[in-house]
Parts: structure tokens; sequence; C-alpha cells
DNA sequence: AGTGAATAGTCAGCCTGCTGAGCAAATCAT
DNA sequence: ATGATTTGCTCAGCAGGCTGACTATTCACT
């Protein structure tokens, strides 16, 4: 019985129990399947994305820029990711056309980055996706926590004050 | 061409409005804390690992090749990655010395991949350190489970039998 | 002032994901 | 047996993380 396959069976829904369904992944340590099910995630999320010309990173960016302009600096921490990163992920939503960068004239360091029209729309296009993206779990607030509780002390860990 | 600036509605909104305490990013969805989380741990993996001249993905590597060598299609498809990213993968581990690729006798297509002495000794150095690495949840197994399932739901969906 | 530190962004270069192409070996079909 | 397909792997090139190094401003302090 244990010969052949090496999972269970095509999948069509997702309630399953038992840890032994999930095969010799149930053993890997949490930050292995924490990236796996990332990655595998974000697939999804590509799929649905890019015939709007849009990515993963530049969506987080265009629902972090909100209404309200604001510096790349800003974007970056709220992201948590590093503002090399941030500047990059902006150079591509400005070539697309979904946001606009100047120069503050108060500081002249900064950008204000601001969202187009265009950008507003297929960020608000996206709005719906969520739920054919995601899949559906049998407790999604309780990982919803966890997510938070291990943002936090990554967080706390690298950006300490 | 800011042709009258119309943004339909604040974002903020989806189904719990708790969680004050995680700030804003209560509000993303789960996707985003998904990834985010992901990278965080990573983070955390990298600072420990590359004193010993690894990375969070030759550790995966490492991982699944055990004691029991084998070729580099197994190991993507257990790692859940395409085999260019694990044959690169395997450049490196092969680079520092953790394993050996040799062509299969048996089918010359094939290469197979042992761990060598240092490497299985790296692995071993690695056993202790999940536990310092990844942060203590109010609830672990959940977390787990609800990773399992995302994992399951998306293999399913990129690598449909 | 003027010097020196801190801040905002960029550039370069590395790693790890991905896709698309392409080669060589093995397998299948005729 | 030959040709076509499939399989295993690599190369090239892009995106998105990172670090380190550099410029240009601004701030802070003597």
């Amino acid at each position: 019985m244990t010969g052949a396959g090496r999972y269970p069976e095509p999948v069509e829904e997702i309630q399953e129990p038992a840890e032994a369904e999930h095969g010799p992944m149930a053993e890997w340590p949490t930050g292995r399947l924490l990236s796996t099910a990332a990655r595998l995630v974000e697939h999804a999320w590509l799929d649905a994305l890019d015939e709007r010309g849009l990515s993963h990173a530049g969506l987080i960016a265009l629902h972090l820029l909100g209404e309200e302009p604001t510096n790349q600096t800003d974007l970056a921490e709220r992201a948590r990711v590093e503002n090399q990163t941030m500047s990059r992920t902006l150079d591509r939503l400005e070539r697309e056309g979904y946001l606009l960068r100047e120069r503050d004239p108060r500081d002249r360091r900064r950008h204000i980055v601001t969202r187009t029209a265009a950008g507003s729309a297929v960020w608000e296009s996206t709005r719906s996706l969520e739920s054919d993206v995601f899949p559906a779990l049998t407790d999604p607030d309780g990982l919803r926590h966890a997510l938070l509780e291990l943002i936090k002390a990554g967080t706390a860990r690298r950006w300490r004050p």
C-alpha cells in the first residue's frame, strides 16, 4: 500500500485531517514549510496578476501606497523590505504607468510616490482576487494570528530600535 | 492627467477588526502576511547559516538528500522547485565541497548526487538550530497544519498529475 | 559659518525563484 | 532500426530579496 504514489490523491478539496496524509513533509522544520507554502501561494498570485502587468511585489507596493502619496523609505519599512528593493519595485511600477515619482520640494532627497489613475484602477481590480487565489483552510484566522506573531518577532530581530 | 482623482473607497475592510495589537498589518491579505513572515524567518536562518557557508536553499537540499544518493529531478520535486533552480543550488553546494555529482552509469542522463562527509557534518550541525531560529508561538502545531494544507493545495495546482 | 553625521535614493553584484531554449541520452512506435 | 517523443540537465535572462558602496541633501553642533 505504501509503494508507488508519494502523495495521496488528486486534490480537489482540502479538508483532510491526519498529518500522515501529507507525506514526508510532515517532518520538515516549520521554517521550511513556511517558505515553501509562501512560494506556492505566490505562484497562484502571479498567475492571476501577470495578465495585468503586475507582480506580487508590485501589488504590495500599490496596496501600501494607498491614496496617500509617500516616500520610498516609508513604503519599504511598511513592506519590511530594504529600500533598494522597494526602489526597483517602484521602477517597474513606474515603467508600467502605475505610479509617479517626483522630488519633494521640501526635502529634495526624497521622492514622493503617487499612484496614477491606472494604478488605482489596477489595484481595485485585484481586490476580489484574494478569495480565488488563496486556498480555503480549516482555520484561516489561526494562521493569520500565527503569521502576525512571526512577523512581529522577525521585525523585532531585524529592525531593532 | 489626474483626471479627477476618483478613488472608490477606503481600503480597510477585511472581516476581522481585532488584532489592533499588530498594527496596520492586521488587515493585510493572508498571502501578503505569509510571504512576509517567510522572508523574515529566512533572515534568521541565514544569519545562523552563513558562517557555515550554507544557505537556506542549500540546507533544504542537504536535508532532502539525506543518506541516500538520488538524482536532481527527484530532489527538485521533493523541494517543490524547478530543476533548474535545484541545479544551481547543487552547483554551490558542490563548490563548497558538501556534495558530489556523478553520472549514473545506468542512465547517463542522470546525475547522482551524494553528500560528502563534510556535507553530512554540516547538516548534523544545523539540527539544533531550529529552536534558536524559529520564534516560539502560541500554537505551533496549528501553524504547521495550516502550512501543510497550503502546500498540498499549491502542489495540486502547480504539479497536477 | 563649517564640518560631520544622518537620511534618501541609486547602482552593482550576489542568491534563489521562475520561464524558455537547447542538448544528449533513453524510450516508444512504427 | 529508425525517427519521434520524453526525460534529465544546463544555459540565459528576468524578478525580487539581500549587502555594500556611493551621491546628494539635510541636520546638528561647535
